[in-house]
DNA sequence: GTCTATATCCCGATAGAC
DNA sequence: GTCTATCGGGATATAGAC
């Protein structure tokens, strides 16, 4: 029988988990260490290591923590609604998690950019449901709502261009001097989109 | 008096990089281990570590080795030429490099997703090129012969789309099967600019 | 120039007192 | 539940023979 958490576990568990993003995103899976997870979190290393059995614990439960969050904005694009809206709506909420979580963004892409590892078993599901999304895309395509275009490397742009300013943050700052680049970034996305998506 | 290098030397030396390269856009610095890298190359550990001083000195040679090839393309932007032609042949030659070259993409992805330690001092140079670029494409705007667009955003655009092929390619793969994605992510690219410029 | 052997350090994880 | 102390493995780098 597992026995519920107490408050004072959920609590440090919870720390943990932030402590985990703020460093695995930062400096990925091997650069991170345990005794820099367990300062972030205010703890000692054998303290962290007794919520959770090993830094391997700690990575996957972040990212698995955060699928969700990552996802919803594709799952919530509606067959029903307007195209050239729905589309543009998926490419603004992605555009403002890159801005609203930059550390999940970077931790996603050190991941996905050594290999995805500890990631690939989500694959599965994220190709049943960019199957699906484009498949929306199409349709709409084949009646002539917006423009013919290939919805994967349309899904593509978007995800590239909206996680590029998470992802490369500390480039496109050194390009464009330390102005925020969102307001900039949002009006061109959008631009981009309405031109290549007109009919 | 520095003695010029042998020609077994630099076969060395060229070797332990290019095995560098291998191991470090695989697994990060911190990932990657001379051992690793030794054995990639043929060489005991303190074999390649007569030819380097450390670890640290061959990821810095192996990226400053690479600046030239991944910035050329933009430098070869011609000021004078046609803007459209110039500006789809500048995407092109990227894309072509994440085609011919994704370890030496990823190699930059990983380095620049944990801020830059080791890259930070070519940002002045970059932020000079971009913003001569920019400046070009800004007149070429204000001429009227390509639309209004923000030059910068623009050039983000292309990195991020380009680059996103060589540093996710487990992720494209994984959407798109195992079908190469270049041949329709040029067509793509190159529709997306065209509609997007025509002015 | 290349090797074996090793010094030295750091990291993940554990033991055991409290 | 939290700590100090430490084990054991693996990493960078060096010593020194050949």
């Amino acid at each position: 029988m597992t026995k519920p958490a107490t408050r004072i576990q959920q609590k440090n568990r919870s720390t943990i988990l932030t402590a985990g993003l703020n460093v695995f995103s930062q400096f990925g899976f091997r650069g991170a260490t345990v005794d820099q997870i367990a300062t972030a979190a205010g703890l000692s290393k054998p303290n962290l290591l007794y919520y959770f059995p090993s830094k391997e614990a700690i990575h996957q439960e972040v990212l698995a923590s955060l699928l969700d969050l990552w996802l919803d904005p594709l799952r919530d694009m509606n067959a029903n609604g307007d195209p050239i809206t729905e589309i543009l709506t998926y490419a603004q909420r992605k555009l403002d998690l890159s801005r609203d979580y930059p550390r999940e963004s970077r931790l996603f892409a050190n991941e996905i950019l050594q290999g995805a590892p500890r990631l690939a078993y989500t694959f599965p599901a994220l190709q049943s449901l960019v199957d699906e999304k484009a498949t929306v895309i199409q349709t709409w395509a084949n009646d002539g709502k917006i423009a013919a275009i290939d919805p994967y490397h349309l899904i593509f742009l978007i995800w590239a261009q909206t996680q590029h300013y998470a992802d490369f943050d500390v480039q496109v700052r050194a390009v464009l001097g330390s102005d925020d680049p969102y307001p900039g970034a949002a009006i061109f996305l959008n631009h981009t989109l309405r031109r290549l998506l007109a009919p």
